[in-house]
DNA sequence: TTGGTATAGATGTACCTACATATAATGTGA
DNA sequence: TCACATTATATGTAGGTACATCTATACCAA
């Protein structure tokens, strides 16, 4: 179904608007897709984005500060959902050793486990090979990425 | 800047999870700016959004669930974003005539006088001609409308 | 060394969303 | 017409975001 038929609005000032409009649409549908996905483990989206991080760099730990600058929303409260995820035992804090104003976080033995069983449904996060070829999904991403430099220098 | 620079991950499992994960990262850029415009008028992002449905109805109200209907995120809470509307006197609520268990909500003058000043910067908003051609445009546009179709029948 | 500044993180506030539930009014079928 | 389901909206709760501010620590230059 096109744009104009789900948010029932027949027409819009520009291409240029109707695409932020569709971006803005588009996103919410597939973050309300993985938000759902995920709440059958337990896990808000952030919460998911900060383990899947911490795996990336274990066994080595990362600190708040890291975890800030490689978040994909950039100005969330890390420390916040540190907590929420300490407090389910899925990673651990500690103080570092060389900054004593930063936290060391790294992901548990149980944070772990339950990132390798949602592994098995990773696949339903996104548009699959159903909506957009290969092809198109590189072409998508080319005019993100060329859309977005209109940003540079921002946030 | 491309994706993998700007989120410091080097690869990503297939080009449908690189291009998920790039419509987080440009959807969530492109609303904060939106978002810091619109702080100067006072309003957030949904706050806009409901004022627009609005004028767009003027000179007829609109029930709160005509609205919920209508905005971008579906599921958000309308009954208490238009009684913060409400209590800056931009709209106006009063009991439905047809209907006692609906509210009829409508823009007042303050709020249209609002909005006339918003659209001065509105092409702001939106990625402009400065990174995409109109055919890119319109070209991310049709992606996004064929991503989605994998979504059909949810929400 | 000391005073100023920068940095890491925590926390308070206002607003938002998702979801469950409550309340009142409406529609409907026996 | 009466019981029951449905609909429109409101509200409570848990979690999240943006922004300002606070504390402790680290750095740095005179």
């Amino acid at each position: 179904m096109g744009l104009e038929e789900d948010i029932k609005q027949k027409k819009f000032k520009s291409v240029y608007q109707k695409a932020g409009i569709n971006l803005t649409y588009t996103t919410s549908f597939m973050m309300n897709r993985n938000m759902r996905l995920l709440k059958k483990f337990g896990l808000t989206l952030p919460q998911f984005n900060i383990l899947r991080i911490l795996r990336g760099q274990h066994p080595q730990a990362t600190t708040v500060n890291d975890l800030i600058d490689r978040m994909l929303d950039k100005s969330s409260n890390a420390s916040r959902i540190v907590e929420k995820l300490r407090s389910k035992n899925l990673v651990e804090r500690k103080a570092c050793e060389n900054d004593r104003r930063a936290v060391d976080v790294s992901i548990t033995k149980s944070g772990l486990d339950l990132l390798a069983k949602i592994d098995a449904i990773e696949h339903e996060f996104y548009f699959g090979k159903g909506s957009l070829t290969e092809a198109e999904a590189q072409l998508l991403n080319e005019l993100l990425d060329k859309g977005r430099s209109c940003y540079e220098n921002e946030n």
